[in-house]
DNA sequence: CTGAAAGCGCTTACAG
DNA sequence: CTGAAAGCGCTTACAG
């Protein structure tokens, strides 16, 4: 805790430019009812003094903040810091400040931060990481949104949050699971591994949602291949990759629901001198950086991260529409040197 | 903006109790002075309440603020990003929230943000990325640093800042650089291209030394050396690559000054169809998370990023000390497949 | 140990 | 258009 020995206030300001703090505090903000004449000197006078608002005094008289916070489930996660950078650059166009907060990808962790927000005043509030199918959950998170709403709070999302209702943008993940399914059936193969995240996750769902259509058009069902859950993480992707080889030797295809797993499917299969792409191909999701650059180049489904990230603040800055808005942002299947036909083809 | 119609406040909780506010608020601050068994009961019942103190409020009061500002070049850099989870963790544990400024590498974007963070009043504030050899810059963040330190406020930085004055987490450039460039002396490599960021940059100016160092011992010099300087990104160390290869087509090796610039370096050096390590030698710096996952997994020189940022936090929470405290980030060289014996030795 | 009251630095009806 | 004054929700000397 800082203790400020109290700077420049808006009273050196008003004495210094010969104006009540009424008028200094008007001309300052920019409200109506100065004249214009003062209004210019007492901004001269401040910009003089190198006065700035104390946030804390403006934030409890006028019971507004400019505040942004930010949800994300591990900011060390390169997903979400290019969702984090995409934020940070609008919220620094708009002069505001953004508070993040991790949730180690716990739904209860994720209601208790954005509680913590909610307690932090901030004025915005951005949720990057999917919505949960668990309806318990789901009450949760829309009790605290709900309740920062009817304060007059502004939130957006990215990700499909089912039943949440607040301005959202939500990637293409149904279209590109489907189009990353159809690209490895395309190349002939039928016994795929399938590598994802905690399945309660909407994200998850959309993708294997899409995977699932895909799968339909060539007589096939997501129940016939083998689908391994862990940790949406290069290590959660490990682990996937040895059962699955271990259970089922005999897939030629390993599709893993993001880049972090795929990188660590990619590297199981490296330590077990298995040929990427010769031998078993590999996908990932998402197209974070270094993707393109991995060994070998991974073949996945681009999302514009950062963009979204842009996106959803610009949604949040916007007043409350009647109905929740809703962006899509765009998948593009990115064809690269990890997959091939299948073998023996 | 956000106005907040009040939600409940400490007098609620104070009737509720049947105490006066004085004595609530002494209780959930745990100040002394309150008997333990009224003490309990405020808590109780501001705990069933769902009572939360506004921070501004709290802050206006006492002058003293709980938030910790956090400023880095780029957040959606990994070397950034894993540093700004090691703060958000440690953060996390201490009930702080932690606004995050951008700098996008400019030295005056950094006064700058520092100068905002300073009016947000928060009371930490963690400086992760590079000290700047320039003077005039080090003045500008001298003067905003102590200013806030003056008033109460705690900073620490990660990287070296000369004449700063402040708590530091300083990561072993000098010994890293030298590793690195040992390394690749001892493989025969004499003609070797280096890739550096802004030499205006403490760091990069300790890895340099470090590179020097282990050149003397070669009887070689930095000056013998093609060294091209460009931006500290994948982008710029494809531009070094191309510039080193145009007019030294003759190097053996390109070492890198981090990861990112690494990264573009392999990709030109692959558009060309240089091999590497075959044909040229490749390495990096930083460690981040998918360097040994790369094509090749690179060479390079770990840091403990997270770590870094877990520690800055750590010092910055400690009262100040007589003389600036600084903690040393060990290095450790990685070798992998980036690097190879120079060809036809 | 407990409470009444002043004060933190602003904003904003309310008068003029 | 301008200003005096109340009030935002807390903390903290100052009395008792």
């Amino acid at each position: 805790m800082r203790k400020h020995t109290s700077g420049l206030r808006l009273v050196d300001v008003a004495e210094h430019a010969g104006v009540s703090i009424a008028t200094a505090s008007r001309a300052l903000s920019g409200a109506p009812g100065v004249s214009e004449a003062l209004a210019r000197r007492v901004r001269t006078v401040a910009a003089e003094l190198g006065y700035v608002a104390n946030v804390h005094a403006r934030s409890l008289a006028s019971g507004a903040s400019p505040g942004v916070g930010l949800v994300v489930h591990e900011i060390g996660d390169p997903y979400f810091a290019e969702i984090a950078s995409g934020v940070l650059e609008v919220a620094s166009a708009h002069g505001r400040m953004v508070q993040i907060c991790h949730t180690g990808r716990d739904p209860f962790t994720e209601v208790a931060q954005l509680r913590a927000l909610v307690n932090a005043r901030v004025g915005i509030i951005v949720v990057a990481g999917s919505g949960h199918l668990d309806r318990d959950i789901q009450t949760r998170m829309k009790a605290e949104v709900q309740g920062f709403e009817a304060v007059g709070g502004r939130v957006a999302v990215i990700g499909r949050h089912p039943q949440l209702g607040v301005d959202a943008v939500v990637p293409a993940n149904v279209e590109g699971g489907r189009a990353i399914a159809e690209h490895l059936l395309q190349l002939g193969h039928r016994r795929i591994g399938v590598a994802t995240g905690a399945r309660g996750l909407a994200t998850m769902a959309d993708r294997l949602a899409g995977i699932e259509q895909a799968l339909g058009a060539y007589g096939l069902a997501l129940a016939d291949l083998p689908v391994v859950e862990a940790e949406f993480t290069l290590d959660g992707g490990k682990e996937a990759a040895r059962r699955i080889l271990d259970e089922h030797p005999d897939v030629t295809a390993i599709l893993a629901l993001n880049d972090d797993m795929a990188v660590g499917v990619l590297s199981v299969l490296g330590e077990r001198g298995v040929a990427v792409p010769g031998e078993v191909s590999v996908t990932g999701f998402d197209d974070v950086t270094v993707a393109g650059h991995l060994s070998p180049a991974l073949t996945t489904v681009h999302l514009p991260m950062k963009e979204m990230g842009r996106q959803a603040l610009e949604l949040a800055l916007l007043p409350r529409a009647a109905r929740p808005r809703r962006r899509t942002a765009e998948q593009e299947l990115m064809v690269r040197a990890s997959t091939a036909a299948v073998r023996g083809r």
